[in-house]
DNA sequence: ATTGTCACG
DNA sequence: ACGTACGTGACAATT
């Protein structure tokens, strides 16, 4: 820490050394602070936690001139003698607001600083904290849910936006009729700029009925043009958790809310998959502030209810929306002061700052343009669909000899092997009959007509359900297209998930389930256009695990499958390369040898000897899971390599499959996940990229894991081609120098079907 | 709310 | 004696 300090200038107060002593001695600030009740609030400790920011500061700058987009150069950084405005941003975004207060030469202002470390004395005889991080940092004080102001009129109002350009960070939450970013109502606005400093601004509320008295609040055009400046200014940072719902919810009353800070997204660089035993490991804002300020939140339900009798947060009284709005408010404003400053420590900075946080502008704007769906083509999908599971339905009743619920895995798995008698064995705790694809596959191989009829109906009735008539639903009445929800937090390995609808598991597979594609349009005179990443997984593999033969064989654009093929079988014909497919599929999931038996069809012994074969002819892969497994027992985490972490709770577990099943994902994790920064790093560079190439109007809509769908004038087709193949394949630039090529595959068409 | 199944990468 | 590919989300049936 000695390092540190000195080197940075512009602070008087308790001089750096002793600063740094006193908290080196007591191990932190908190506990420097908590055993020193002699060193009396306000001056001397805020100073004290100036020189504890500055050393961070300091102790960071190496690393996050690595990670980071500076506002200056680096080796100029005196606090004095650079641009103010944004320094004050940088400081701000990086949890450095006790600092903020220097500049501007001391303005006057309360400023956030005092409403940071509120001249309060710490208890001195409050127990130890126990290390770690489930105990509220002592410089904040409960939540009051009293505190928080309901603003109702323009000059409260202007008051706060006033405060809030001079804090420069800003705690933001919306409150809406429902979940749905797209379609929900704006019922207000919370604001905070510190613990228990903050408001509730009611814009949509009024009662159940038409007679019901409004209550007084500010007309929303007008609140939302007052609060535009501030969402949008450069110089305040917008603290938000889950703030890409805001941001599409404020954009669609034309506030584009920049830059923004997200609390959940800080959480999943740090933590994800960090669960313990009766601990949950998610990253919603009631774990978060359970686990991280130990506060139990106000929840959705408690304040409008639940199920049939929930009522939208617009017909809730202002008193209780007040306590609820700004509470969250408040606690994301904690979170974000306590989480900011942790991911640094944790090594989080890096794929934060550079892969996830400039993720959530463009994935916000990919919701808003949703992407157009032929209703008639659908509809009439559904219909044909329907005809065919009726016909089929009259079939398996009539082979059955009885008419029952084919939906039913129970009653169907004790017709076919009670009453009819096929072989197949029971499975699972339940004592109930399996009756899944493989099964019944393994059934119509036996000759059992009645398996191929229930697998075509399970087919059509998945179809039909889940994409024909739920995309119909879909469908915005406002835009006229469909707006899926992508979750940034979705996946342990990094990737995104896509829900409301999910557009990421639309069929393509079977020729039936494809025509559903069609019905992803593009808009008269344009076209979508389809960019995917050929083998990325395979191919990280082969660069991660330094695999020679499988870098040479990408290198000279070799069918990958093939090559195994001859490695392990010496010749390429249909069933070696469907089993070589296989075996590369089942290394990067992790293999086992019983899994890649029951796959290929051979004993666990046979699967083994292939295993061996093909450690032998690649080697590099066993050295690859070896020292993976290794590294993430010691450590418990697996990285990327873009060094995000996943956590591996389980992964000494003395339950071996719990065990066993963790080895296998953390075997995985890397190669995934590198795809997944991969993905998001070209998702990230395209906006400014297209714009650059004077292509404003290609819009990107969709990600799925290893592609990237847009829709874009027909005429710029030629022009976008090359900008996007080259923003794909050079997206590991410059952090990571990968030795095999990235292949990117491109089309375009119509429809979705059409582009591939 | 949980289970089984199946759509995708 | 486990019970296996990794990562998701949605639907229908059942508790």
């Amino acid at each position: 820490m000695g390092d540190s300090v000195d080197n940075v200038p512009g602070i008087r107060g308790i001089g750096p050394k002793t600063a740094t002593k006193l908290i080196q001695e007591h191990g932190s600030l908190e506990a420097a602070l908590a055993a020193a009740p002699a060193m009396k609030p306000g001056k001397l400790r805020d100073s004290m936690i100036e020189q504890a920011d500055m050393a961070r500061l300091s102790r960071r700058l190496v690393q996050l001139k690595e990670d980071c987009p500076l506002p200056m150069p680096l080796d100029e950084f005196k606090l004095t003698a650079i641009p103010q405005e944004p320094l004050a941003t940088f400081l701000t975004e990086h949890g450095f607001t006790s600092l903020l207060k220097r500049l501007d030469g001391g303005r006057g202002s309360p400023g956030p600083a005092t409403q940071l470390h509120p001249e309060k004395p710490v208890t001195a005889g409050a127990p130890a904290a126990p290390q770690g991080s489930r105990q509220p940092p002592p410089e904040m004080p409960p939540v009051d849910l009293a505190a928080y102001e309901c603003v109702q009129t323009l000059e409260a109002l202007d008051r706060w936006i006033e405060r809030a350009f001079a804090a420069r960070l800003v705690a933001v939450d919306t409150e809406t009729s429902m979940l749905d970013a797209m379609r929900a109502d704006l019922a207000g606005i919370s604001l905070a700029l510190g613990p228990n400093d903050a408001c509730y601004i009611p814009l949509g509320h009024g009662g159940s009925d038409m007679f019901a008295e409004t209550p007084e609040q500010i007309a929303a055009p007008l609140a939302l043009a007052r609060l535009k400046p501030l969402l949008e200014s450069d110089a305040v940072l917008k603290v938000g958790q889950n703030i890409k719902y805001d941001i599409n919810i404020l954009a669609r009353h034309d506030i584009l809310m920049a830059p923004v800070d997200d609390t959940m997204i800080v959480s999943f660089a740090m933590d994800a998959g960090r669960s313990e035993e009766g601990i949950g490991g998610g990253h919603g804002m009631d774990e978060l502030a359970q686990r991280h300020l130990g506060h139990t939140t106000l929840t959705f339900k408690d304040i409008c209810g639940s199920g049939k009798k929930a009522i939208p947060f617009g017909e809730v009284p202002l008193d209780r929306a007040t306590r609820y709005a700004a509470e969250d408010a408040d606690v994301t404003w904690r979170l974000h002061r306590v989480l900011k400053p942790r991911l640094a420590d944790e090594g989080g900075t890096r794929i934060y700052e550079r892969v996830d946080r400039p993720l959530i502008p463009v994935v916000a704007q990919m919701e808003r343009h949703g992407i157009k769906v032929d209703r008639e083509r659908l509809a009439q999908l559904s219909s044909e669909f329907a005809k065919s599971i009726a016909e089929l339905e009259c079939e398996v009743y009539g082979l059955c000899g009885q008419e029952f619920t084919i939906g039913s895995p129970k009653q169907l798995g004790d017709i076919l092997f009670d009453k009819l008698g096929y072989k197949g064995g029971r499975k699972g705790k339940s004592g109930q009959y399996s009756t899944d694809q493989a099964i019944l596959e393994g059934l119509a191989a036996q000759g059992a007509e009645v398996a191929t009829k229930v697998l075509d109906w399970r087919q059509l009735t998945k179809l039909r359900s889940t994409y024909t008539e739920a995309l119909q639903a879909a469908i915005n009445p406002a835009t006229g297209r469909v707006h899926t929800s992508y979750s940034l937090v979705g996946a342990q390995t990094g990737r995104l998930s896509s829900n409301d609808p999910n557009l990421q598991n639309i069929p393509i597979r079977t020729e039936i389930g494809r025509q559903i594609r069609d019905a992803f349009v593009a808009e008269p005179g344009n076209v979508l256009l389809s960019a995917d990443y050929s083998q990325i997984e395979l191919r990280l593999a082969a660069h991660m695990a330094d695999v020679p033969a499988l870098k040479e064989a990408f290198a000279a654009g070799e069918d990958i499958h093939a090559r195994t093929a001859l490695e392990m079988f010496g010749e390429v014909n249909r069933d070696t390369r469907g089993r070589a497919k296989t075996i590369n599929f089942a290394i990067l999931y992790g293999i086992s040898r019983w899994g890649l038996g029951g796959r290929l069809g051979v004993g666990a012994d046979e699967a083994q000897a292939m295993i061996d074969r093909y450690f032998e002819r690649f080697p590099g892969i066993q050295r690859y899971i070896v020292h993976t497994l290794e590294s993430v027992r010691e450590r418990g985490y697996s990285e990327t390599l873009f060094g995000r972490k996943t956590w591996f709770p389980r992964i000494n577990s003395r339950n071996q499959a719990e065990r066993s099943g963790s080895e296998r994902a953390a075997i995985n994790a890397p190669i995934q996940g590198t795809s997944a920064d991969i993905i998001k790093r070209a998702m990230a560079r395209m906006v400014p990229a297209l714009a650059g190439a004077g292509l404003g109007d290609v819009r990107m809509l969709l990600q799925v894991h290893d592609e990237l769908v847009f829709e874009l004038p027909e005429g710029d087709v030629a022009a976008a081609k090359p900008v996007i193949e080259r923003v794909m394949a050079e997206a590991a630039l410059p952090a990571v120098r990968l030795e095999v090529p990235l292949g990117i595959e491109i089309g375009t068409g119509p429809s979705w079907g059409a582009a591939h």
